[in-house]
DNA sequence: TCTTGAACCTCTAGTTACTAGAGATTGTAG
DNA sequence: CTACAATCTCTAGTAACTAGAGGTTCAAGA
């Protein structure tokens, strides 16, 4: 099924309507094609990229950062370059993950103190404490 | 090492001064003390939490949801109603978690496809396309 | 103790990433 | 060939910051 209006691409994805043609603006999807009147008519690479734009946002990249991955994506870099950017999103996504374990560990533990006891007091915000931020005091 | 000033904390964290009696107007931080002059100081207890709320939002969590997420770890919420938080948020962490991964092993291909060979086609956005909003067609 | 410049204060206005609404045009089921 | 839902553009509003103006306070050094 090629060829859908804004309202099925933003029906199949979630994403609302101003905010698909916001991205347009942006320049992170591709200009669709227009009918007669003017219309938008989207197709199966659209919804591809709408998706992964509309899951980068929720996993916190911004729409800077999600053009860059768009372009290693595309192989607009090369050789070095495109290593170097590979690069520095690969530990930026790593660090995320470890981060998201601790809190999952934590909620975890929240739930399944929740079902049997009472007051423990839950570390959920001791999980993303960076303690490689502690002022110097030993 | 207690009662450190605005510049201090922004210097620890790396969050930015304005940011930082921003989230004290939106109430995720306590007040801290007042000098004579009224100026603000601090203690660990604030860097921690600043802590915490600066990685939740690189994280992707918006300012209500951490809001929310403060409030689990204080036990402002009891019994089933923390249960029920809890179980959202930790489901909506793993989420991220897999497609982190997913989106970390697209980067990890890339890296080790760049430093032998020369043009592959990277499948970054493929990673995060969410293959169950496929339009309906077989 | 007194000075003086860096750091702090509040308040207003600008930026990013959306989101809602007004008023006009187009698409399509009946 | 209607009629009305969906689309169009454009302007303005929201959330989450961020920068700057104009004024006050703090603290290191004379």
């Amino acid at each position: 099924m090629q060829n859908f209006s804004i309202g099925k691409l933003s029906e199949q994805t979630g994403c609302k309507i101003p905010t698909i043609r916001y991205y347009e603006d942006e320049g992170l999807i591709q200009q669709p094609y227009r009918t007669e009147g003017n219309q938008r008519r989207y197709n199966r690479e659209h919804l591809k990229r709408l998706s992964f734009i509309m899951h980068s946002r929720e996993l916190g990249f911004t729409l800077d950062e999600i053009r860059e991955l768009i372009g290693l994506s595309n192989n607009e870099h090369v050789g070095h370059d495109a290593d170097l950017i590979a690069e520095k999103h690969f530990q930026s996504v790593e660090r995320k993950i470890a981060r998201l374990q601790s809190l999952s560990k934590e909620l975890r533990n929240m739930l399944d103190a929740c079902s049997h006891a009472e007051t423990d007091r839950c570390k959920v915000i001791e999980a993303l404490f960076d303690h490689s931020l502690c002022l110097n005091e030993h």
